[in-house]
DNA sequence: TGTGTGATTGACTGATCAGTCATTTTTTGA
DNA sequence: TCAAAAAATGACTGATCAGTCAATCACACA
């Protein structure tokens, strides 16, 4: 059997992915196949669940996407790794990507929670910042584009999850979407 | 004393802005200034106060954005008066702009009510629609397109809501997005 | 086998909330 | 001026929920 922890986790983004932020911790621990009071022990409170969950996906995503990428690669090289290692790892773990979504956009996370998943993707920001300062990309802060990026990927992947293409034409689309993205941005 | 159903639609919305959907119906009503139950007498449930709220928001972008566009103008025109006039209606109303990404993104909307929202804003589509037959934009789904253009005005007003830009500077980042989002979506 | 330790349990609590309704207040218009 | 209608009130209810804790269980080691 799976580490408790980490089968409460999974638990709890299934069932946010279905029913919301707003389920129970009795039902996350029901479904988990635990007492409530068990959650408790693992999670003092249901905030902190809340941020676990969404740093173990933001680390499940680092772990899917990350190792792909080099120092020695360029800005669209490096972007273009993210996208495809990201849109296949939403597209594999569809859930996953619902709830990280929703956990940001509803506004529960704890702010050491977000500083701490912005963290991780340290690369994908030094990179932007490199193109920018060397003209290759539109002259806009970092941050920007990055919110830009994220936003664009949701879009993307959102549109992938709706029309279940066939892998030749979700390859399509990666690139398709992805050109779309840095036209945008190239300077 | 403006009219007691539009008072609570905007009492609403500034507490969804500061404390999230979950704050109660009694704190909406009592900093509305009226009883409980008078809330209730207007909108017989929680549900339908969100759904307005939602709808309320979605036709004052309507009223500020689409009487500036035309039949007439092409594509192009009609997006950009699209990013200027939501742009200049969002930082006008940032709470109103908070709460209508707030309550998508929280997937509280009846499916009615999201409906309703998107049969207001029916020109724009056209208007992609149209662009995309004539290859003037690049061969995707219009729906995505409309997505993509919602996501990256977001991200627009975010960015010029973080750094209060002069009106000067504010202007030259609305031409500034709407170009990355152009040349994005340019065939 | 016996004992001590840490994990697990689930009934319980106090707080909160959406929604109700009998009563009161205000408005209307004859 | 007054009676009927409409609007407003707020105490109340039943349901739900996060979090607690005394009791129980499982297991390691003597």
């Amino acid at each position: 059997m799976k580490d408790k922890q980490t089968h409460l986790i999974d638990t709890a983004i299934n069932l946010f992915a279905r029913d919301g932020v707003s389920v129970s911790t009795a039902r996350i621990a029901s479904e988990a196949g635990v007492s409530n009071g068990t959650l408790f022990n693992y999670f003092p409170t249901k905030q902190q669940l809340i941020d676990s969950v969404y740093l173990s996906i933001k680390e499940d995503i680092a772990r899917n996407v990350l190792p792909s990428l080099g120092q020695d690669m360029s800005v669209k090289e490096v972007m273009f790794g993210i996208w495809r290692g990201y849109i296949q790892w939403a597209l594999a773990n569809p859930l996953h990507h619902e709830v990280s979504i929703l956990l940001k956009a509803a506004m529960v996370l704890s702010a050491a929670t977000l500083e701490r998943a912005d963290a991780i993707f340290e690369l994908k920001v030094a990179k932007l910042r490199k193109g920018v300062e060397q003209h290759q990309l539109v002259d806009l802060p970092v941050d920007y584009i990055c919110e830009l990026s994220t936003a664009q990927l949701s879009v993307a992947v959102a549109f992938l999850q709706r029309f279940k293409l066939d892998s030749v034409d979700a390859s399509k689309h990666i690139h398709c979407s992805f050109d779309v993205f840095w036209n945008g941005i190239n300077a």
